[in-house]
RNA sequence: UGCCCGAUGGUGUAACGGUAGCACAGCAGACUCUGGAUCUGUUUGUCAUGGUUCAAAUCCAUGUCGGGCAGCCA
């Protein structure tokens, strides 16, 4: 047990994560390997970032905030005809909103514009891009790195290889290059042009570089070993002729470097210690080694470390198939708030300390695993019931009329904001004769333990009165119309018969003061825990993923700011959308549900109906 | 039938040669002016076979199963 006065055992530990990433990156601290931990986190701006990418977020910018370092946002953009500035901006937004508050400080950022300088590192030449954090530079503009700002530097790497005689020139076709590699189980052979002079190779990628080829006529290679029990060790391509405009450098370049070329070489010119990936790339990590160690550079290498991404369940996060699902409106967009994309969880009402919490508790490991989506809404569910403000509001109204309550007669009552949080105060809300409460809190034949109304029975009015149905008011077409009650005036919470036992208690609205929302009822996206197994993801498309409602809310409602969290009681936990309008003063709300309550009543409806 | 990586309850993760623990899910109960939250109890696990050792989830060997790699994608 802790004592107040022992400072040595907290009663709460902080929850330091610990992983064989972090046990390798403390080693390297403890011996001082490195001056500085320097991470990055590398997306290609061709798509959205999702859930997967946020938990590689959440481990590179969380080993430079625990170890003391920086970690560089970095666009790892080296293939002009898959990427769009649409991508770039939205991924430096998405990273931004997720570190805000928590490792903003950790955050490189370079000049805007700048690119590497030549420098002399151990009395050799070097190029190195320095960083800054934005408290380094007031006043500068700064933006994120670029792969592409380094095209000048990889270049001239590429011709370093070529005069050390571990680069050539290759003029076989994309099919030829194919044919010559073998595959895993089968050698490859050697490039009739592997053996071609320096200065022959010289002259031709110069050549390619002033465009004097077509797409694809030739490539620059690697000379290793096309017998490699590693495919990618088989001379492998380290230039491609594309002729095309790219976002970031216009039409400055004709030929662009391949990923294991660019992103080793971009690594190593920002002073990158840990290069934090995904298992994929477990068998690219002998090349990322063979281009560093082949090019004699005077300073400390980066290396390598490949993690298992995440997968969760009722979802996909391939881009190819995100993509397909916005281009054929089976969502709205990127950030429809069913998407697994930060930017879709963010307008869903997910918290980014949420999102954080959740990429770190699931840990880092090598074993790949599919990561229940049960644990996701756990945490979503622990952090909001913290801080959302509880509020009431009718999703499908059915009229209530308290026939002993005075005609014109109204009453405010007090209801606290947050029963888990008293820093959150009260508010009070109206009451009059005219109610709103939920049609699924009535059922004139109720099936057995159902305790909300029924004909003749009792329930409690949250922070109001407790009601007794007397009768059921039927339209021409037989469905109810409305219920007629009476209350027991003594029951008013806080009043002499307060504390009678009374099994359900509802919510409500006041009927003359509701206002109303558009209410989007939103649930998974998919009904399979893997809609990719099946092969048609499609399939598995949940039908109900998305409903609209018109719903009754109390009237402080009016007042709902986007940047806070509600909880409507007994139905779940709602954010404000970004398609509201609250600046008029007749506001349009639209409000979207995160997530339910836990709903422990379906599961026993559903036990019943087994019966 | 090449090379690389992995395997701990239903799921995810910890134990770093010394009592297999935590979370989610499940089940049972208590409490509740939210059928939420909270609280209590509880079912279920070291891939297999050998070896090293006083002692193995952990080290070694072999096997089994799963994943990755044959883009001029990243």
């Amino acid at each position: 047990m802790s004592t107040p006065g022992n400072q040595n055992t907290p009663a709460i530990a902080p929850a330091t994560p610990s992983d064989f990433i972090r046990d390798i990156v403390a080693k390297h601290v403890e011996e001082k390997k490195y001056p500085r931990i320097h991470t990055r986190f590398p997306p290609e701006p061709n798509g959205y970032l999702h859930i997967g990418h946020a938990k590689s977020i959440c481990l590179n910018f969380g080993i430079a905030r625990e170890f003391g370092g920086i970690c560089n946002l970095r666009m790892d953009d080296t293939n002009p005809t898959k990427e769009d500035v649409e991508y770039v901006d939205s991924i430096t937004e998405d990273v931004n909103w997720l570190i805000s508050g928590w490792a903003d400080d950790r955050l490189g950022f370079k000049p805007s514009g700048k690119t590497p300088d030549a420098v002399t590192s151990a009395g050799k030449p070097d190029f190195y891009l320095g960083h800054v954090v934005p408290k380094n530079a007031p006043g500068a503009k700064l933006e994120p790195f670029y792969a592409s700002d380094y095209f000048d530097q990889i270049c001239e790497f590429a011709i370093r290889l070529i005069r050390k005689g571990k680069a050539y020139v290759c003029d076989l076709s994309p099919a030829d290059t194919d044919a010559y590699r073998g595959s895993p189980d089968r050698p490859g052979k050697d490039s009739p042009f592997r053996n071609r002079s320096v200065e022959e190779s010289l002259d031709l990628f110069s050549r390619m570089k002033n465009g004097e080829y077509p797409d694809a006529a030739r490539t620059l290679r690697a000379k290793i070993d096309m017998a490699s029990p590693n495919i990618w060790m088989r001379d492998p391509v380290l230039y491609r002729i594309r002729h095309s405009e790219h976002h970031h450098t216009g039409n400055r370049w004709c030929i662009y470097p391949m990923y294991d070329f660019a992103h080793c070489l971009s690594d190593y010119i920002e002073g990158i210690t840990h290069s934090i990936c995904t298992l994929e790339f477990e068998v690219h990590r002998p090349l990322y080694d063979w281009i560093l160690q082949s090019l004699d550079l005077p300073r400390p290498l980066p290396k390598q470390y490949e993690f298992a991404k995440l997968i969760p369940s009722h979802t996909i996060v391939s881009k190819r198939k995100l993509i397909q699902l916005v281009n054929d409106h089976a969502v709205t967009g990127w950030d429809d708030p069913r998407m697994p994309t930060i930017s879709g969880m963010r307008r869903r009402g997910v918290p980014a300390a949420t999102l954080r919490r959740f990429a770190t508790e699931v840990g880092v490991t090598k074993f790949i695993s599919l990561t229940d989506m049960a644990v996701f809404e756990h945490i979503i569910r622990d952090d909001l019931n913290k801080i959302a403000l509880r509020r009431l509001a009718v999703l499908r109204p059915l009229k209530v009329v308290i026939t002993n309550y005075p005609e014109g007669s109204t009453e405010e009552l007090d209801a606290v904001n947050n029963p888990e949080d008293p820093n959150a105060g009260t508010r009070t809300i109206p009451f009059s004769r005219t109610l709103f409460i939920e049609r699924d809190d009535f059922m004139e034949t109720p099936p057995p333990k159902y305790f909300r109304l029924r004909p003749g029975g009792e329930v409690r009015l949250k922070y109001a009165y407790i009601i007794k149905c007397d009768e059921v008011v039927k339209d021409a077409g037989g469905a109810i119309a409305e219920l007629r009650c009476t209350a027991d005036l003594d029951s008013k919470s806080g009043g002499p018969a307060a504390n009678r036992k009374i099994k359900g208690t509802i919510h409500w609205v006041s009927a003359p003061d509701a206002i109303d929302a558009e209410v989007r009822l939103y649930d998974r996206l998919f009904t399979a825990a893997e809609p990719d197994a099946g092969g048609d993801f499609k399939s598995s498309l949940n039908p109900h993923s998305l409903e609209v409602v018109t719903a009754k809310c109390e009237p402080s409602l009016k007042a709902a700011k986007p940047d806070l969290r509600y909880q409507f009681e007994r139905l779940g936990y709602f954010v404000l959308d970004k398609d509201a309008q609250l600046s008029t003063g007749n506001p349009r709300l639209i409000f979207n549900r995160t997530l339910t309550l836990k709903d422990t009543w379906a599961k026993e409806a559903r036990k019943e109906l087994a019966r």
